[in-house]
DNA sequence: TCCGATATTTAACCGGGGTTAAAATAAAAC
DNA sequence: GTTTTATTTTAACCCCGGTTAAATATCGGA
């Protein structure tokens, strides 16, 4: 069955999957704010549905069937979000948590409906690629602005939307998409980044720095 | 716990407590496609819950707090409706199954936003009263069509909203909320009403006549 | 008033998703 | 190559919402 329980495991699955090969049993506890005991149980649950294969004491990968699975869910949550945001009046550090109950319970009429009165979107409020109707996606490999050097310059191309706190600290700093950013320089120490923004100077902490990702938009 | 098991329990005891003083066990399971045992459990869980006074084969009544969690689900279940027809498209008969599923998983914030989008609307698409958000509710009594005699014009006030044929069924005969009906026949035997609607007459079996409210415009 | 039909409740069970505590395995250190 | 440590799994349990089958109450009619 496919229960908001099981779409969210595989989600969860999906979106660790891409930093290591197999994904364990405790990252899944982690990231699920459950136990271990009970990630064991659903992972051998999600393998009897064919939705991953899994090798006791060696962590799970999604199956072909799991993974598509996980592209719709993220599908729903990302238009979601650019829905609320931008028919809504959302801001974007209020979009992921109400997305996250929605995308268990509206219908492919509903999806197809948001999608296209938003134009057929192709990212996120968050810059994160939405997976085509066909579970296709496009994942960038963006640099974290933590890693940076003095001189460059930058655009903001994604940022982490896990962290409402961090996303409204970076609204306050009038830190959006395709914001450019200049960095000026970067304590070697505490790896406190000092950057320019329109007429702006701030100085960023590692956890604000680490949550924002980059293209390179000139060099200097 | 506030499932959505237990709200949809008090949404259909609020609807089912309006026709007779006591809600019995047989009347809810037919209407939430369970078993009579199940609705037992559900019973005393809600009794627990004081939601609900319950005396075993006697049946059940709300208590303050069950009524006033009936109709914050109603409001929801209404204010979805008319927001997925009014800003999404939806035609109405498919709003009912959509609002099913969304009225148990929107928040407080998504709720108040879609009343001030439309405006704080006082009737969902189908003609029923949104509860205030404070639980304030006006039901209108009305009379079914079926029950009109010749001569009479009436109009629309409200439809059924459970059978999505019959909403199809109405709309292929282009009555609306508010359309206008002149009573012209009436066979006492089958019930079978002979109806003007603009220069179309029809004529409708006791599902489709019984299935609209009316009020009454004027007589002649 | 008693009797039988009907409605309701109880009991035993199941699956889903969680818990804690104990056992088993893998990985790392010596 | 053992042994220690950390991770993972198992076992026993809980709650929730449902099921079927059996027991029990209520109610209408003779």
């Amino acid at each position: 069955m496919r229960t908001a329980a099981v779409e969210d495991y595989v989600k969860t699955i999906y979106k660790l999957q891409t930093q290591a090969e197999t994904v364990s049993t405790s990252a899944l506890a982690e990231r699920t704010g459950t136990t271990a005991a009970a990630v064991t149980k659903m992972l051998k649950h999600l393998a009897q549905l064919n939705l991953v294969s899994y090798t006791p004491y060696h962590g799970a990968r999604l199956s072909t069937m799991g993974e598509k699975i996980a592209l719709e869910v993220i599908r729903h949550h990302r238009l979601l979000e650019l829905y609320l945001a931008q028919a809504m009046g959302y801001s974007w550090d209020q979009v992921d948590a109400e997305a996250e109950k929605l995308e268990h319970v509206i219908s492919e009429e509903f999806e197809a409906r948001i999608d296209t009165l938003l134009g057929h979107p192709r990212a996120c409020p968050h810059g994160d690629p939405i997976p085509g109707p066909d579970g296709s996606l496009v994942e960038e490999r963006l640099r974290p602005l933590s890693e940076c050097l003095p001189g460059e310059v930058v655009a903001i191309a994604r940022v982490k939307d896990t962290d409402a706190a961090v996303l409204r600290a970076l609204t306050a700093r009038v830190m959006r998409l395709k914001t450019v950013i200049a960095v000026l320089e970067r304590d070697s120490i505490d790896g406190l980044l000092t950057v320019q923004i329109g007429d702006q100077r701030h100085i960023l902490g590692p956890a604000l720095a680490g949550s924002v990702f980059v293209t390179t938009s000139s060099k200097s």
